[in-house]
DNA sequence: ATGATGCACACT
DNA sequence: GTGTGCATCATG
């Protein structure tokens, strides 16, 4: 009945091609669905994945050449996970092969994105009891099977006991479970704590494994072996048997968001996944990501809280210190309390910012900075062209030399990197030990691992640098954290700047709270007033996301809106430019409820050589934007030396 | 994506 | 006349 094998190819192609089964072992046809296959394809050899079966050869194509032969002995994907992948190319406007190529294990490496460490000390033997809170919780979540659940508390409030009793009675119904984690570094403890837990093997998704020990793993699900599957982001894709669980901790973070084509949000996949399957949902964090909040409030989410610490220890006092009229990037209530940590035998974190890779207008006498009159994101400073230019809609003006708002002269471009920084600490602190970690100070893994470990042992008094110093406030010599600029992500042009910066402080403070009750956390910022540091200081979150939700109302982003970014990249600049405004002009003549935002250069305006513009297409359904999109997809003809990169729902406009 | 093809322009 | 660069096309 069935002769033919529709096979697709990881190519940006949207159509199938069909092929006869291999000569040598075809087996049986009921195996063939889901296996790759090695097939002469124009000139060369590829692999493809067999994605459906066919009686008839389609009219029109000349001969029908047969597969070489399959790569698999197994099929590594099920009707399921294929359906999964046809929606993903919808969904991020790509092929389905593409689709499919993403989601085997090990196909890159996730890039390793900084995230804070594990919030609980899990793993530890003796089961506590669980609190009312987290007894409500479980219950609420086995009252729904099959509904979408957000376990939304402070830095140890005891989430992972919640995430793991319902895994638990995931696993007491036969069903599968995938715990997705922010980054592979913190599944270890994670991990052993499961293997305790749950007798019979775990499947771990991890991309320093070989590809034949991914490849084990993932057949281990598919066989049912398994039962669980923990790792980061492309774990959502593991084909874990019967699935009825789904957690995703730390679910505001950026790590999520597949960073390369198709540029896929695990959040978006799960929540897909779970309505395929018939399965439960449940994230958690003490920060969520505005648009987890909004579907909280507008009842697409059941939220659970879990307010108490278990363990006791209060939000730390956070003072924070106003930087206007101090000088330079330490202020004097910082460096007193340096010094008196420094006598009492105890250590300094600093926390930094990434570094600017840009510069702002800035008053160094009132605080005011350049936004865009249209976007109110950050306009920032082009020096070639003298102005100051918004990466969203491509706005400029001429820089000021007085302050618009006070008159003073004392302006500049703020922002300072972290290697000034370390020389400011090294010289204002003679006889002290500093040490700095990040990617560029740190570039083999385990040099990281040395300077925590002198760390620990009391070996330094200051440790400075990225969210990776995050990794230190679990020590016990800590006693004081200082987050130096809280401003520098606030003036990023980007509309989720202040939810960053709000998520930063917050869980920084919360650590904090946790690990040194008796610490201090001081933040210095040049806007004290800001909502996202005056709401994140002062533990007022609610008030933070009625706040944060009313200014993305107001301007139509996101939760409001739907964006899909369009990069057109070129070691040439004028091509990536004049496609980008050829692009500009196709969608204009749709006719569509879409706005255009550009064509503007992206805020990192060259990567590695190659010259980068972007529009923004924003409209208040998806279907709209995805329609625009796909007409510059098919109607724009890219020179050979121009790329085209989609993002759908992105999460960072840089 | 990638290899093949065809056409425009340049140059021994 | 032949070679180089690119836009365009097909891949089963």
């Amino acid at each position: 009945m069935s002769e033919f094998l529709e096979v697709v190819f990881n190519i940006p192609i949207d159509s199938s091609f069909t092929y006869l089964p291999p000569a040598k072992n075809p087996g049986d046809s009921s195996t063939w669905v889901g296996r790759r296959v090695i097939a002469s394809f124009g000139r060369r050899k590829a692999t493809g994945f067999v994605v459906g079966l066919k009686s008839e050869a389609p009219a029109g194509v000349g001969t029908i050449k047969a597969a070489d032969r399959f790569l698999d002995k197994e099929p590594l994907f099920g009707t399921g996970e294929i359906e999964l992948a046809r929606w993903m190319g919808e969904m991020y406007l790509c092929s389905l092969g593409e689709a499919l190529g993403s989601m085997l294990p090990g196909a890159r490496r996730d890039s390793t994105v900084p995230a804070f460490p594990a919030d609980e000390p899990i793993g530890e033997d003796e089961i506590r009891e669980l609190s009312d809170e987290q007894d409500a919780a479980i219950a609420s979540m086995a009252a729904r099977q099959g509904g979408t659940f957000y376990l939304y508390g402070i830095t140890g409030s005891g989430k992972t006991e919640v995430f793991l009793a319902a895994a638990r009675r995931a696993l007491d119904a036969g069903r599968g479970v995938i715990y997705l984690v922010p980054e592979i570094s913190l599944t270890h403890q994670l991990i052993e704590a499961v293997r305790k837990r749950f007798p019979g093997p775990v499947a771990v998704l991890h991309s320093a494994m070989t590809p034949s020990q991914r490849l084990a793993a993932w057949h281990s699900l598919r066989l049912g072996e398994t039962m669980i599957a923990v790792g980061a982001r492309s774990a959502i894709f593991a084909p874990v048997r019967n699935l009825g669980l789904v957690i995703i901790d730390e679910e505001h973070e950026g790590s999520y968001k597949s960073s390369s084509a198709p540029r896929y949000h695990a959040r978006q996949v799960a929540m897909k996944r779970c309505a395929l399957a018939g399965a439960s949902l449940v994230m958690g964090s003490a920060t969520p990501s505005v648009e987890a909040w909004r579907l909280m409030e507008t009842g697409g989410m059941e939220r659970l809280s879990l307010t108490r610490r278990l363990s006791g220890g209060e939000m730390p006092a956070i003072r924070v210190v106003d930087m206007r009229g101090e000088d330079g990037c330490l202020s004097r209530s910082l460096v007193g309390e340096i010094e008196e940590t420094k006598a009492l035998g105890r250590q300094t974190i600093l926390f930094l910012n990434r570094r600017g890779f840009s510069y702002f207008f800035h008053c160094r006498t009132c605080g005011y900075e350049l936004k865009c009159r249209h976007c109110s994101v950050s306009l920032t400073f082009h020096k070639a062209a003298n102005r100051m230019v918004c990466h969203y809609c491509g706005f400029s003006a001429p820089p000021p030399s007085v302050c618009p708002e006070c008159g003073s002269l004392d302006v500049g471009y703020a922002g300072y990197g972290t290697e000034q920084v370390e020389e400011t600490v090294r010289a204002r602190f003679p006889g002290y030990t500093v040490r700095r970690v990040d990617t560029d100070s740190v570039s083999k893994k385990g040099e990281l691992k040395t300077v925590l470990d002198e760390f620990r042992s009391g070996g330094v008094d200051i440790l400075l640098g990225t969210q990776m110093v995050a990794k230190g406030l679990n020590f016990p010599g800590v006693r004081l954290v200082g987050v130096v600029q809280a401003d520098t992500a606030l003036q990023l042009p980007d509309f989720r700047s202040a939810e960053r910066t709000f998520s930063l402080i917050t869980q920084v403070a919360g650590r904090a709270g946790r690990f040194f009750k008796d610490g201090t956390v001081i933040v210095q910022t040049f806007h004290p007033e800001a909502d996202a540091i005056r709401l994140s200081c002062s533990g007022r979150q609610d008030e933070f996301y009625a706040r944060e939700i009313v200014a993305r109302e107001a301007l139509g982003f996101p939760p409001f809106s739907r964006i899909v970014r369009l990069v057109f990249r070129s070691k040439n600049g004028m091509s990536a430019s004049s496609a980008a405004g050829e692009a500009v002009a196709i969608v204009e003549t749709l006719a569509l409820e879409v706005e255009v935002l550009g064509p503007a250069e992206c805020p990192i305006g060259v990567i590695a050589g190659n010259h980068r513009y972007q529009i923004l297409l924003k409209s208040a359904a998806l279907p709209t934007a995805h329609r625009a999109a796909r007409a510059v997809k098919e109607g724009l003809r890219l020179p050979a030396d121009t790329y085209l990169e989609v993002d759908v729902d992105p999460v960072s406009l840089l």
